[in-house]
DNA sequence: GTGGATGCAAACTCTTTGCAAGGGA
DNA sequence: TCCCTTGCAAAGAGTTTGCATCCAC
């Protein structure tokens, strides 16, 4: 049987009050500031239970970084290459599992990350 | 200056000679064949070689192996949610990074994962 | 002969696990 | 009280690095 306790609130308030796409290390600091005590061992279990009951995308860039996202809707993500920052992309696409199945090929659901700058490094650069 | 080597060689045949798309210790067992003494550090050293020059694609799955491709042709792949195998999947498909390009997100390419059972994975289950 | 590539082992990063102590219900 | 959850530390997996040796040029 499921407990409550306050860490595993923390670790999911925390997940899902930004936008941006923490790494485990990350969120591990955002609760930092409630429980300074809270051990990373703890964070990376309440990420991946989250993960396993479906509340939370896990999203591996190219670099090989794992970011978590409580947004589980289906939508892209962006990955700037100059930052290596992940953020969303909400763009209207055709649905790419029905034209895979189409092909035969058994797709349930899809990863779709697009590589480029992000805005921000993208004004850095012009200035 | 780069020099010539016949492990690196046989680390580059290993990969392009295969349509799977291994693993690094995948690799190394494939170029332990010819060479028993290779270490796994070479392995490891000169397929970052070849992404770092673009001759090889690095795919991560959601459990976060990481395979490599040497067709580095932009097409899609297919992970098993049963055995992990990571496949090729040529499907026609609109050009995404237009489409993500025109709503103000710089996309220069992308990496579209599917999700679901293979077809070996599939055929068993029947059985 | 020179210096890039290798093999080995150690180091390193990220993540998971074992276990005793803590704390919800 | 019960036993799930935590914190700590140690283990584990995967990958990288330092360095002496090797070997292609």
């Amino acid at each position: 049987m499921k407990r409550h306790s306050r860490q595993r609130d923390a670790v999911r308030n925390a997940l899902c009050s930004v936008k941006s796409h923490p790494t485990a290390t990350v969120v591990y600091d955002m609760v930092r500031a409630e429980f300074p005590n809270i051990s990373l061992a703890t964070v990376y279990r309440n990420l991946a239970e989250m993960h396993q009951s479906g509340d939370a995308l896990m999203l591996t860039t190219k670099s090989g970084a794992v970011h978590f996202d409580a947004d589980t809707s289906q939508h892209s993500h962006h990955c700037c290459l100059t930052c290596g920052g992940v953020s969303d992309v909400f763009i209207e696409l055709p649905n790419l599992c029905e034209i895979a199945n189409e092909t035969g090929c058994d797709a349930e659901y899809y990863s779709l990350m697009f590589y480029g700058e992000c805005d921000s490094c993208r004004s850095k650069v012009k200035n």
